[in-house]
RNA sequence: GGGCCCAUAGCUCAGCCCGGUAGAGCAGGCGGCUCUUAACCGCAAGAUCAGGGGUUCGAAUCCCCUUGGGCCCGCCA
């Protein structure tokens, strides 16, 4: 990967923009007011027979030159903004020498240009404008990619996302997607009475859930602090604070490795709601999913999986209990009288290499994932875990050793984590210490000062948990989750 | 962390197996063309073959190392 900034490309283009200057033309000017969007154009091009131009105003449309088509005294321009696309034609006849030379010899791919003129369409039925005025509104100095087949190459586009945005319309419709689907969780969540919080992303001890923070130091407080792992805890204390309904929607940080489904960075939803227990919180997830896999066939209609999901995510989703799933389709069976060692021992045969010391929690998550998870194609709920498991969930008020807990699981993708929350502050303090017991790396760290909120009172309340982008990832099909992020994480340039 | 694959012009790709002067299309330059839409026709130009080392008379091609990326496995959602 060399930087073009040596290319006898650019060093053309260049002299293009000394050549304008010396003409006392300003390559990068200002401002291009009054401007519609292309689509306005094509829009008012619809009701005309080929050939004929419409009547009315002028239009003026801004945007990047895509492709320029020169035919000796005429030429095409094919401009691209935000709505669309649409063809520019130049004549010698309406725009006169020495403008129609001077303009096409200064302009190229990539440029960013206004246009005037009237809309029409050609003989050949192209919706068009015809133009009488064209303004240079950035030049270019670097060459865009390939017209016909884009930026194709893993590492340019990940690294420089802007060239995939504007070379691939694909790119550009997923992006505006990803960002209108996280509008229309807010919508649902606003809609519901829940208010949007903000709590700290720097911390003492990250804790909410287990996972390698990332530590940083702060001066002012000459002490290390740990980005957040999770929302969870912060959130209870709102819970105790008062606060009946109460979601955030931030980034949160693991310090592990990235693969298609992780990434070090990701966006997270928690939301928690007084009163209620988690079956109330499945309903709202079922309200919530239709909704989204709704809004996902509207935006990505041509994206397969998009448009099945609506079908797909019709309530009410299955519903099956973690331990009979467990059992059923790994043939072992007392899942929940073997030991911690016996445990172990099973996921090894499974498999996995996670730590010895682990929590017993997560040998059981482990075969669950080994025997289960894959197979959970349709919206599934998986209820009531072992309490093992899930240091932070009420313990189920009829099934002993099992917490009030559900994941909605769909295409392999976990869609939701929710519990009716714990709210005892001794039980808390033992399920925590349990997890301690293990002494592994990873656990659910103790938070005192949490314990000291719940002693004055949190109401009982279900919560749930998401990650935005792989459930953005199971509405779309979509199979990386770098390709959901715009920014994903690169290593620094060799 | 382990394994496999990839890197050639600004971009998209051939060439690599079987070593013998580095090719095409697009973009850019010059010339032609007043309805094209991956416009077309002609001419000329454009390369540290990711970087380094080795084998060889000779390396884009074979071998080793490094860097970056992709996929699979392991671990965190």
């Amino acid at each position: 990967m060399s930087v073009p900034e040596e290319s006898h490309l650019v060093q053309e283009r260049r002299q293009k923009v000394e050549r304008l200057r010396t003409r006392g033309i300003e390559p990068y000017p200002w401002s291009f007011p009054d401007r519609v969007p292309t689509s306005s154009v094509v829009e008012r091009c619809r009701p005309l027979t080929p050939g004929a131009t419409a009547s009315g105003p002028d239009a003026r449309v801004a945007g990047r030159l895509h492709t320029i088509r020169q035919h000796g005294k005429s030429a095409f321009l094919d401009l691209e903004d935000q709505s669309g696309a649409l063809q520019l034609f130049l004549r010698v006849d309406e725009v006169g020498e020495p403008a129609y030379s001077e303009w096409l010899s200064d302009l190229d791919p990539g440029d960013l240009v206004g246009a005037e003129g009237s809309p029409m369409v050609t003989r050949r039925g192209e919706p068009s404008l015809l133009v009488r005025q064209l303004t240079l509104l950035a030049k270019a100095i670097a060459p865009p990619p390939e017209k016909f087949h884009g930026l194709k190459d893993a590492e340019l586009r990940l690294r420089r996302r802007y060239l995939d945005l504007l070379s691939t319309p694909e790119t550009r419709a997923r992006f505006r997607a990803r960002s209108l689907f996280v509008r229309e969780i807010r919508h649902f969540f606003d809609e519901h009475d829940f208010l949007e919080v903000e709590t700290p992303i720097l911390g003492g001890v990250a804790s909410g859930a287990a996972a390698q923070p990332f530590v940083t130091h702060s001066g002012y407080l000459d002490e290390d602090l740990q980005l957040r792992i999770s929302l969870e805890l912060p959130l209870k204390r709102l819970l105790v604070g008062g606060m009946e309904r109460v979601y955030e929607l931030g980034r949160i940080f693991r310090n592990e490795d990235l693969d298609v489904t992780h990434l070090p960075e990701f966006s997270m939803l928690e939301a928690y709601w007084a009163y209620t227990d988690y079956t109330d919180m499945r309903r709202l997830m079922e309200a919530m999913y239709l909704r989204l896999a709704r809004r996902i066939a509207e935006l990505l209609p041509g994206v397969p999986a998009a448009a099945e999901a609506p079908a797909l995510f019709q309530p009410p989703f299955a519903v099956v209990d973690f331990v009979e799933a467990l059992e059923e389709k790994s043939g072992l069976h007392g899942i929940l009288d073997r030991s911690r060692e016996q445990l172990r021992d099973l996921a090894r045969a499974a498999g996995t290499t996670i730590p010895d010391a682990s929590p017993t929690g997560k040998f059981l998550d482990k075969l669950f994932e080994h025997y289960v998870e894959s197979t959970l194609t349709r919206p599934t709920f998986v209820v009531d875990h072992p309490v093992a498991t899930t240091p932070l969930a009420k313990r189920h008020r009829s099934k002993p050793n099992r917490v009030e807990r559900f994941e909605l699981y769909c295409r392999g993708i976990e869609l939701a984590n929710a519990y009716s929350e714990l709210n005892d502050p001794d039980d808390q303090v033992r399920r925590f210490g349990d997890q301690l017991a293990a002494k592994g790396t990873e656990f659910y760290a103790m938070d005192r000062d949490f314990i000291e909120a719940l002693q004055y009172g949190m109401p009982p309340a279900s919560g749930v948990g998401f990650g935005i982008d792989r459930a953005f990832m199971a509405l779309t099909g979509i199979p990386t989750i770098k390709e959901t992020v715009l920014f994903p994480p690169v290593r620094s340039r060799p």
